[in-house]
DNA sequence: ACCTGAACACCGTTCAAGT
DNA sequence: ACCTGAACACCGTTCAAGT
């Protein structure tokens, strides 16, 4: 009757369980703790059965990225509709890729383990193309409204400059704060002491660099960032706050 | 016999050849075909010897990662100390990181995966604090340079920024461009073409927007670098020239 | 048709036995 | 004192045998 009951169990979504188990391992115990062996004995699965749902461990993987990728999708045609003009628009995604990181702390360090080479090349092309999809939307979502600041004159581009550099620059910045951030490396030694906030400050300062007005001198994004957490993003706001509560009881 | 001429090589320096043999092993088949056992069998050693050298497989990656970051340091203090005005020596710094990756073509890939807290949390303390040295080492060399253009009046630091807060965005948008650029994800579909100098004219801009003077707009940045790559650097380039040669070779 | 778990080929790491 | 390789506990993956 166990059994029975089991059954019942596994009959509803079993991929999802699968990846549900995967993303806390990993968030808990790293990537050298996340293995099919223990996966397929959380969920009282042999292992066997694990392959019919992933052809290997790489995909759950990819399938865990794509699936936190398409929230964050969301997260950035939301920030994109802010109604405001073009640079504030950006301050949005801004404060959209912060919440997106409290909210999906284990995202960055998937993606760390996903773009090892030898990780990479073990994924199946289906997944591999949802993935690109996600990411050129999101960088799709901040060129329009680079091309929305040309359009309406607050920014104009030097010859030869794409709107896609200009995104690749606030992508890189992102990124590689992000990266640094989530590794072990403390930030705190060389004098850095709120991360979150220097990124801010260096993205407005690169966009002040191409001439985009208004320009932070001129504004104080850091204000309206603070106003588009609150009021546009509340319910994400409320989420990620609840989320570091918990984070806060658990390591208490 | 045979025995005594290998034994003969193994009294010079193993640790040596364990690395190189690594670091090969790296860059030829990532982070899954990179095992004790293969290097073990690659040098004809047995596994045990390799623990006499190396505690776990992490410290052998932190070595190799400490080894070349040495290496970055050197490059780095020879761009500070480019003879010229602060933000030529920071044009100089750029010169150098990127002479610095395509010298070190196994250096990201490494870094990629230190910054995996599953591999980080199993070096010893001692390793790490020569790498914390190294890389507060080269924070401090660009540093160095914001505040002589501070104290020369090309710079002027809003209220509140600290020198690490540019250094900071200038080393996250140069590590997430690295990464990003090491890693699959291809940057051509998405529209950058030249990824190495969209680099260094995002980082530019930043500066730019920083007030750093003499701005991009004021000075052919573009083409000191060129002239920094081809004359201060001049023996470096070379030698990325003919690796670069030599990995066309290999790839036709 | 689906699930199982034994089996295989590999790992990293240890350590008793050799020299 | 140093080196060896068998042994151990774990991997990811496969597949013949069951239901």
């Amino acid at each position: 009757m166990t059994t029975l009951t089991r059954k019942q169990r596994e009959v509803r979504d079993r991929e999802a369980q699968i990846l549900e188990v995967a993303r806390n391992m990993l968030l808990e115990q790293g990537y050298h703790g996340l293995s099919m062996d223990r996966i397929a004995e959380a969920l009282e699965y042999s292992k066997g059965t694990m392959y019919q749902h992933f052809s290997c461990k790489e995909e759950i993987i990819l399938a865990l990225v794509n699936a936190s990728l398409t929230d964050r999708l969301v997260i950035f045609r939301k920030a994109a509709s802010y109604p405001s003009r073009p640079r504030e628009r950006i301050a949005a995604v801004g404060v959209g890729v912060e919440l997106f990181v409290r909210l999906y702390p284990h995202h960055f360090k998937l993606e760390q383990v996903l773009r090892l080479s030898s990780v990479w090349e073990k994924t199946s092309p289906e997944r591999r193309q949802f993935m690109h999809h996600c990411e050129s939307q999101c960088v799709g979502c901040v060129s329009g409204i680079v091309r929305d600041a040309i359009a309406q004159g607050d920014l104009t581009l030097p010859e030869g400059v794409t709107p896609e550099q200009l995104v690749f620059g606030l992508w890189s910045m992102s990124f590689g704060a992000q990266t640094i951030l989530a590794s072990s490396t403390s930030l705190v030694d060389i004098g850095i002491g709120d991360p979150h906030r220097a990124l801010a400050q260096n993205q407005a300062r690169l966009l002040d660099g191409y001439g985009w007005r208004p320009l932070s001198s001129e504004f104080d994004y850091e204000a309206l960032s603070e106003r588009i957490a609150r009021e546009y993003f509340a319910k994400e706001t409320e989420q990620a706050m609840k989320l570091a509560q918990k984070a806060n009881r658990n390591s208490a």
